[in-house]
DNA sequence: AGTACTACTTGACAATGTCAAGAGAAAGGG
DNA sequence: CCCTTTCTCTTGACATTGTCAAGTAGTACT
């Protein structure tokens, strides 16, 4: 049996990594400063060191955290009752753009080559790999297709590709000073979240895909 | 008259610019330092400052730049043969994806909302709205509707959701290991094009918006 | 000739990432 | 009980970075 030394094993830890968010949300991934997250987690500049390997390992525990969120947040969409009250699609779209909402620090590691460490570390890539299936999984059960046919993995990556894009261009891109408030931006991005799913529709009845449910 | 004392003014400045560019395709935004892009330059670790306020302002004016060639590639596809050969919509796309391809260096740093200083360099910011207004009477033009309309502002964004999204992706996103070569991701690529202009074509049939040129 | 300006350079400093070397507590075995 | 190992964290040191301050060589203008 393990006895706690006065705080919970890998208190530190999960102290640095939220720290390292919270950080990334409030000024972006760029002025992540390993010093910084040590301060703020309120340990020597060398603790941090312990729990990851070097600056890219924090970067990668969370795009790894990150990732398996996304892959939980394509299964709810799937088993919650979500799916069956509007369009599948548009289901799908605002699930994608609220996690992107509510996980916007793990949000701007997982998509970026360069700092997510998807190719260095392994752990974190296949929680990327976990969350794909997951969507392929979603969209072959939805539209009716068997998961790896070449017809259900473009029409996946036409869905995921509107919906990061939808994510990136409102959460990250240069829109904000267009609309006013972040009120007028919601409703903005609920509008093109309406007209995707209805061109996803019209898609799918054209294909002849499960027209029933739309 | 202006003597050019042996290097054309403004010399060092691109070569910093350059410098700054290719260290950024080669290792992403988060790894470039002031002093190794001088370095690259052949300059001292100062110069660039005679140019650029600070390392920001170096991300600042890539952006600026990257801004400026996007709003021009929109005007080349409104006045290329190309709008016509196939629908207007893939030729945007395609358009979009090689100008991501293409300039990958100002591509990381434009959508950065941390990084690309549009909010704290006016300059940049300006020609960001360029392209976003050359970006929406491009879609008001081949959509036939007014471009200050509320719906052709949602069907601006969400062109242009889907194409950055595809080009996100693609190009630095979690999909390389999916595909094995660089080719398969093209025709991967192509292939998720064809089904969004496919599938905007069918949407602007039903709203009857000039479905002759489809 | 002298003054101002341009386009840099050299020097210095605090802050950062990271390596090396501990330090102290807990755990387990004898 | 002591001894050793391991786990968790700290202190110290060093090269590198961004940036401020100050200098300097050449050109332009008066």
């Amino acid at each position: 049996m393990k006895k706690v030394p006065h705080e919970q094993h890998g208190d530190v830890r999960r102290l640095v990594l939220d720290a390292a968010i919270s950080l990334i949300e409030s000024d972006g991934p760029e002025s992540l400063s390993m010093r910084e997250v040590a301060r703020r987690a309120g340990v020597s500049h060398q603790a941090p060191y312990h729990y990851f390997k070097d600056r890219s390992g924090i970067f990668a525990a969370i795009s790894q955290e990150g990732f398996a969120a996304l892959a939980n947040a394509f299964r709810q969409v799937q088993t919650d009752g979500t799916l069956d009250t509007t369009s599948p699609a548009k289901a799908g779209f605002t699930a994608y753009l609220r996690f992107a909402r509510e996980h916007i620090g793990h949000f701007r590691v997982m998509f970026r080559a360069d700092i997510s460490g998807l190719s260095s570390h392994p752990e974190a890539h296949e929680c990327a790999e976990d969350a794909f299936t997951e969507l392929l999984n979603m969209v072959a059960r939805t539209v009716g297709h068997s998961a790896d046919t070449q017809d259900a993995l473009t029409f996946a990556l036409m869905l995921w590709s509107q919906a990061h894009g939808l994510a990136t261009l409102f959460l990250d891109g240069p829109l904000e000073s267009r609309m006013g408030s972040r009120l007028d931006a919601e409703k903005q991005a609920d509008a093109v979240i309406e007209l995707a799913a209805h061109m996803v529709s019209l898609e799918a009845r054209e294909q002849g895909l499960i027209p029933a449910r739309y």
